[in-house]
Parts: structure tokens; C-alpha cells; sequence
DNA sequence: TTTCTTTTTTAAATCAATAAATCAAAACTA
DNA sequence: TAGTTTTGATTTATTGATTTAAAAAAGAAA
């Protein structure tokens, strides 16, 4: 019995055989069809749909020295702003006929190196990444053999290299001002992983800040941890077991402020009567929970968006700026900070 | 001026003239060690390093029929409850050492098709997807063409190809029993986009468990409109803009819960003592709101972790069953559901 | 009818990696 | 020492699409 039909691939080959032509009378035919008579075009595209032709890309790919593809490594897909970042270079990619293969390394510096090397092997035109520390060496390789490479969210210190990311510094420095600006004078921070670039520079850019209005952030008011919200939990209620706690707290991202309004009930704290709050990143939960919380919004988005044009302008040959591009944060103000009434008697 | 070394892509010919031995010595030592003397193997492998040498994955998968690929196409990225599923998918392939191409077709039957012909093109081992409606001729096409599928959370209907889901009428059924079992007897449902298999499953779950009670759930007493913040925000409105309304909702995903919780606090409702509400899908910010939410939660990662597993299986060639295999929900309890109490003189 | 263009089509080379078949040289046995 | 086995390395063919150069066919002009 013969098997059902449709179950061989259909290459270039069959196509031929079927509209009675040879093999690059097809090729051309599909990919030029001004460089073929029009009626032979037209028994070929007929065959072809027939018998349900698609191109073997990886033939193609590796003929054509490249595929019309782009790699994208991002830190961690389960959170929502690096989502949105995926989803920015998807969008812009698949408006310009590029599939983005997108690998999720999950912090891990290891997972990193085996998908550049595979992403590498694939030939793609180039690779937008959320670096960890770990790939610094294999990134710059890849950039020096020749593929275009963009750093999003994060810097790695790797040369050759673009990035394009937030102004966290001046987005910490904004939230700093606002509570000082209310009149704020005793701060915590729950900062996050500082061994992250964007971690580690908006705890600088609030310091700073702080600083130039002669308030020094004591170390204790400072709790580093991993980017998560259970340890957004434990991290709160660590700065908040000692004497004189911070009225006003800086979280410095949206993945542990859950955690931390969770411990502030816990704590049985009001906000922002006992204490003020302000996040990192904006979230639709951001205005739904009780206070909304005030935040320095990220255009994530936009972040990832602008990437895969800068990948898609250098693949096209235009003129490669190299060097750091970065995305103004804005302060988007709820109800999660309250004005401190000038303490009696001073000044 | 000779350009900068490393810049040429290092095939495996560069690395067999580097270490003074044939192609396919290469080829061997890198692809089965013991088939070369060790110390063979060795100037090889150091030759590989020292040149940078990663394999082109377009000529080895071509030669191979195939690459260590799986296809993801994800309905929406930016839904947690999806980017979970392609973590899951993503981590189970990773460590079997398939890489995932991630697609996402933003719920456009248009962009799946383009898709599916793309991965098909590209000789993926497998595709797993979120099937819109559109796509069932071009599934039905793959699957016969010889490439396993597996559909997650929905169901396209097209034959041959295996489904994993969550069972979203029994969880349904599961809110609908709970609520009852608290004395119930008004409800009303946000049902989302019930042109989606498993919205349309969790309205008829809830609905025919209320008519088992003898409960008939009136027409205008369920919204029908897109998965997103904002039209849960405009359903809650339309539900309640009518006398008579509802002390029970079944918001039947949780895109949608935060725009209804924001529409709650606009009328001014008190969760549970005016409106009971619970939700489909977890999420850590159902246990932030005040109150925090009952919901029915879905084994999101399981769910992706599972339908790799089934690709992968039936790629090296396990049994393959199809049908549609269900996964429990599980109802978590929290404190957004209020009991009722008995009308006085009844019963 | 012949010659010269112009248009179409074809055969062969290429891309990088791999498997099978072939070949050469040691190592071992009788 | 001749013959066999073992081992390691090389050639050759293959994968599917594209491209180049060459050939063939068609059309136009003389």
C-alpha cells in the first residue's frame, strides 16, 4: 500500500521534475521571476504550490552565507520588562522579515556562552543580548569575527560592542530628588543584585543623589539580594529589623516589590503614612494595588525595539555607531509617597 | 595592512590545515573522540580552540536532515501565564540540548502561518504552539508532512497532532462549586475571548455547574471582549451598569484581573463583603491586592515542560499517543470569596 | 538563407559538514 | 618472513539552494 502523499519534503528537485524544467529554472523562477518566460513561470509556481514546496532555509542559509535571522539572549523571559524587551525586538525584526531565535539564558554566565557559540554556528546577522559578567570574552569574539552585536538593559564591558539602555542613573537620581523634594531624609534601598550593571548603577545614581544633599546612606540601609520576589520579602524585613528604620524606601526593581509589599503588611505598615515607597519599572499591578505605588518607568519596549533596528541597520550595511545609547526614565507619580512635615524647631 | 586575524570564520578545512590533518579527522575528532588517537584528537581540539572554531549548524543540519531544534510559537509573550509555558519548554529542551526558537504570534493567525512555513523551511525536529483558529489547514499540512506537533493550552482542532492542557472546565467548575458552596446564587462572569478554546471552555465549565445547581447564568450577565487589563477594566463597568448586579464574578484569566480590581475601587465595592471575586491563573500579585485573590491555578510550566517532553519524545522516535491530555487546576484560596448568609425563612 | 543578437535554459561549482568506502601503515600471528 | 588484523587517515559522495559560465533556442536583420 502506498503511503499517504505529501510525506516527502518536496525539494527544489521535484519541483523541477513536475514543470519538466531543470533545477535553477525553478530557483530562478522563485526568487527572479523576471529572469524566466513567463510561461514557464507560471507551470513552475504551479508545481511548486502543488506539491506544497517550501524553500529549505538552511540550504539557502548556507548557500547565501547567512540567514535572515537574529539572536536574542535575554536574562530572564518570566519577567515582564524583559519580556516586553523580547517583544520589542520581535515585533521590529518580523516587520523586516526576520525571525528572531530567542534563547533564555536565565542569569546563568554558562547557558550564555553555549548559545552565542550556537547562535554563531547559525550563522545569524547578529545577536542582541542581556550580557551577564560571565561572556565578556565570548562576546568579544563574536563581535570581532564579524557579527553585529547589541547589549540591551545590561553593559558587559565587552568592546566592539553597542548597548543601548535605560539612564538608571538618573532614574534613581530622579527618584532620590522626589523624596527629597518631599522633604525626606531617612532612606533604605533595597537594591537587588548589584552585580548587575542596572542594579549596581541606580543604587550609585540614588547615593549620589543623597550625597549632594550631604545625606550619607549608611550600609546598613542597604540590603543587596537576588532579583526575586521571596527575596524581596526577606530583603524588607531584614532593613527593617533595626532600630530608627527608613521612612522612605527605594526598590529598585519590580521584581521584588511584590515581596516587599507583602512584608510591609506583614509589618503591619502603612503606606505611605509610616513609610514612603518608590519602584523601579512600571507594572499594570503598580497602580492596582492599595496605595498605587509611585515608579521610575523603563521604556522597555522601546529598549528592545531600537536594538533590533541598530541590528538590522548594521546587517544592512549603514554606517555602525558604536558605543552607549541611553533611554531617558520618567517618574511616574501615584500615592505611595508621602510629604514629611518640617520637623518642629529646625531651621 | 593585513586585517585584524580572527576575522575569517574558521571552518572545519582551516582547523585541519592548522593541526596537519584531513577534514574528516576533524570531523571525527570533534564528533565521535574515540574514533582518533588521543594525541590526534588532542592537536585537534586544541587547534579548534586556539581558531575559534564553532560548528556551522546550517551545513551539519543539512547534511543530517535535520538540527536539534524545536519551533515555539507562543500566543502572547507578554502574558505571564505564556512566558512560563516557554520557560518550560525553553528549560526542558536546553537540557536535552535542543535549542528553541521562540516565535510569537501576537493571537494573528496571519503570522502563525508565516510561521509555521518558516520552521518548516528551517527542518525543526518539532513545533509546539498556542494554535489560533486560522492555523488548522497549515497544522493538519506539518503533522502529515511527517513533523511532530503539540498544541498547548488551546486546542485548533486539526488532526494529527497530540494537545496538553490544562482542564479549564473542570477548574471552572472548581470556582463554581467553591462559590456555591458559600451560598452563592448571583453570578457573573468576565469570560475574555471565548474565540479562544480554553476561554471557551472555562464559561461553559463555570455555566454548567451552576445548571446542575438549577442556576441559569443569564446572558447579560456575562462580558465577552479581549484578554488585556484595559477591556477587563471596561467589562467590569458594563456588568455592573445594570440593576440587579451580580455578588459573585468569575474573571476567567488574570490579564484581565488587574483592569477589574481597578473598575472595583472605581464603584467603590468592597471585596468579599460586596462581590466575591476569583480569578483563573495564578500570579504573585494575587496574594499582594488587598484582599489577596482566590484563583484557579493552572500548571503553567508544567504545562510547557510536559509538551516538550512529548516533541522530544516522538523526535527520537518513542510511541507516540495522540489525543489531549489534561492537566488539574487547583483552586487557591484566599480571601477574596465571602460566605453569604442564609436568607431569613428560606429552607 | 545566413549571421548576429537576445533571450532562456542547463550543467557544474559552491557553501560546510558528515558518513561510507577506501587506503595506508602499523601490529600481531603463524 | 608472509599473511592477517587492527587502527588511523583520506577520498568521495551527499545534503538543497544559488550562481556563474556555457550552451541552446528563438528572433531580427541583412
Amino acid at each position: 500500500m502506498a503511503r499517504d502523499s505529501g510525506n516527502n519534503p518536496a525539494d527544489l528537485e521535484s519541483v523541477a521534475k513536475h514543470a519538466g524544467v531543470s533545477i535553477s529554472t525553478v530557483s530562478r523562477a522563485l526568487t527572479r521571476p523576471d529572469r524566466v518566460a513567463a510561461a514557464t513561470r507560471e507551470r513552475v509556481l504551479e508545481s511548486a504550490a502543488q506539491l506544497g514546496y517550501a524553500p529549505n532555509q538552511l540550504a539557502r542559509s548556507l548557500r547565501m552565507q547567512g540567514s535572515r535571522t537574529i539572536g536574542l539572549i535575554i536574562s530572564d523571559i518570566l519577567v515582564p520588562f524583559h519580556s516586553e524587551v523580547a517583544k520589542g525586538v520581535e515585533d521590529f525584526a518580523s516587520a523586516h522579515h526576520y525571525t528572531t531565535i530567542l534563547c533564555n539564558s536565565s542569569e546563568n554566565g554558562q547557558k550564555e556562552k553555549q548559545y552565542l557559540e550556537l547562535l554563531k554556528g547559525f550563522k545569524v546577522g547578529g545577536v542582541i543580548l542581556e550580557p551577564t559578567e560571565a561572556g565578556v570574552a565570548t562576546i568579544e569574539a563574536l563581535a570581532r569575527a564579524g557579527t553585529p552585536v547589541v547589549e540591551v538593559d545590561r553593559i558587559s564591558g565587552a568592546r566592539g560592542v553597542r548597548a543601548i539602555l535605560s539612564d538608571n542613573s538618573d532614574g534613581a537620581r530622579q527618584a532620590a530628588e522626589y523624596l527629597l523634594g518631599l522633604g525626606h531624609s531617612s532612606f533604605g534601598v533595597i537594591a537587588g543584585d548589584t552585580k548587575i550593571t542596572s542594579g549596581r548603577e541606580r543604587l550609585q545614581g540614588f547615593e549620589e543623589e543623597l550625597n549632594r544633599h550631604n545625606i550619607i546612606l549608611e550600609a546598613n540601609r542597604v540590603v543587596r539580594s537576588p532579583n526575586t520576589d521571596a527575596s524581596g520579602y526577606v530583603a524588607f524585613l531584614e532593613l527593617f529589623d533595626q532600630p530608627n528604620s527608613p521612612k522612605a524606601v527605594f526598590v529598585c526593581n519590580f521584581q521584588m516589590m511584590g515581596g516587599v509589599l507583602r512584608a510591609v503588611r506583614k509589618l503591619g505598615l502603612r503606606v505611605p503614612k509610616d513609610l514612603s515607597l518608590i519602584g523601579f519599572d512600571d507594572s499594570t499591578w503598580a497602580s492596582v494595588v492599595d496605595p498605587p505605588i509611585t515608579v521610575i518607568a523603563q521604556q522597555a519596549y522601546e529598549l528592545g525595539r531600537m536594538a533590533a533596528q541598530m541590528i538590522l541597520d548594521s546587517i544592512e550595511g549603514k554606517t555602525i555607531k558604536l558605543g552607549v545609547t541611553r533611554l531617558q526614565t520618567k517618574l511616574i507619580e501615584r500615592e505611595s509617597c508621602a510629604r514629611v512635615p518640617m520637623p518642629t524647631g529646625k531651621r
